[in-house]
DNA sequence: ACCTTACTCGAACATTGATCGAGTCTCCGG
DNA sequence: CCGGAGACTCGATCAATGTTCGAGTAAGGT
């Protein structure tokens, strides 16, 4: 009775059973499971690995850090954004659905804007920052104006989509009802955002559309 | 020898340099200057306290929770961004005087790009984004327009300096020259990209201050 | 039969955010 | 001068976290 548990082999783990062998791929596409339903916070190395039917010490053979997975976990969820093949030879068409691919993908995910304070370089972001480029570059950029056009588009969807998410996501205390009372009981402070409102529903979507509208408009007046 | 420890007066703090006492203002100020030098993941409360020179369960008698800290330095932060006093009559110089103050403030504090996953809400943010309308409604916009234009702006100004910031303060692992390397190995995947190299030094400004010129030119055109 | 390589895991450690209850200081009314 | 109330401070403590270490195990080749 050295080796082998009380109970023997028909409560050990099986063989067939044991799922898949353990992968950068499974631990990531876990991560976004559970990320996406119980948030950042709630993502620790025990509790991904108890999901992975595995011991939490065992994920650091796949992975040194847990930065790691969330920098898989984060160009995972840019992968999601479709990039058009390019060959439609009308490059704000492409341009227009890439960024929303883009942000639709963010917003499945909200706790993407969270992460994007590390410096994106992963594969998918990669593929679409060249798509952005190779665009605007067919559109008839070059220079200075491509890189601005390109890093303007890329951070407006960023800041979009993550501040939507923050919106969206915020707190129990910080309702809707709340908000606009804080606002009305500055109305003196804040005369105008008093009368505005804040963005709600799909505000946010006709926003985002418009103010690309306006991006594009903006770099097309430049060709 | 029951009260006054070993040493007597001469030892115990002596009240006059108890410094001031302990309060929400010192507090955030010194959250500020901690991350600052020391960065995000940095911050404990442990630290905060030491730095202020009092334990560190104080902390949560003026602050019910660390999360508080973040909010309130976040928004010390923007309230370092002046607003123009509105009274210029030109509103592109305004809006565009007060978005380089806004980015100005937050790559002074890099790590403000990591906390704008909570809705900003603070007296100085709200003071702000009223600013932001308030010049629009006076350029002429209202509705839809305004709305999409304010965000808009905002939106482009927080990713614009996140972005900045988190390729300016990137883990040694990816120096510059890496980054180039890692981009020429893969030439044929990135074409563009590789041809027109990542920003750089200067490059940040300007396709900043460029990319503002679209959206404002975008937004101009719909007066 | 053995060695190597790939992989798994339990115990352990330092550090963190937060709570609890007991202490201390300051001031004000009697 | 007393005393008590309120404002504030803090040490001990707890559960949870990221990560390391070293010992294990399984499969496959020779």
């Amino acid at each position: 009775m050295v080796k082998g548990e009380a109970g023997g082999v028909w409560l050990r783990p099986g063989r067939a059973e044991r799922s898949q062998p353990l992968s950068r791929e499974r631990i990531v596409a876990e991560a976004v499971a559970l990320l996406d339903e119980e948030g950042l916070e709630r993502l620790t190395m025990r509790r991904l690995a108890e999901r992975l039917g595995t011991g939490s010490t065992t994920l650091y053979w796949h992975v040194t850090t847990k930065d790691d997975v969330l920098d898989l976990a984060l160009d995972a969820v840019f992968g999601e954004a479709r990039v058009p093949d390019g060959s439609s030879g009308d490059w704000r068409a492409d341009v227009t659905a890439m960024m929303h691919e883009w942000r639709a993908a963010m917003l499945r995910h909200p706790w993407t804007g969270v992460l994007l304070g590390r410096p994106l370089m992963g594969p998918n972001v990669l593929e679409r920052t060249e798509f952005l480029h190779a665009a605007l570059a067919r559109a008839g950029l070059g220079g200075p104006d491509l890189t601005a056009a390109a890093y303007g588009l890329s951070h407006y969807v960023i800041g979009s989509a993550m501040m939507q998410a923050a919106w969206r996501d915020r707190d129990e205390a910080a309702t809707d009802q709340a908000v606009a009372e804080h606002l009305a009981a500055r109305r003196d402070q804040y005369p105008t955002l008093a009368g505005q409102g804040l963005p709600a529903g799909s505000a946010w979507d006709d926003s985002f559309t418009r103010g690309l509208g306006y991006l594009l408009d903006g770099i097309a007046a430049r060709l």
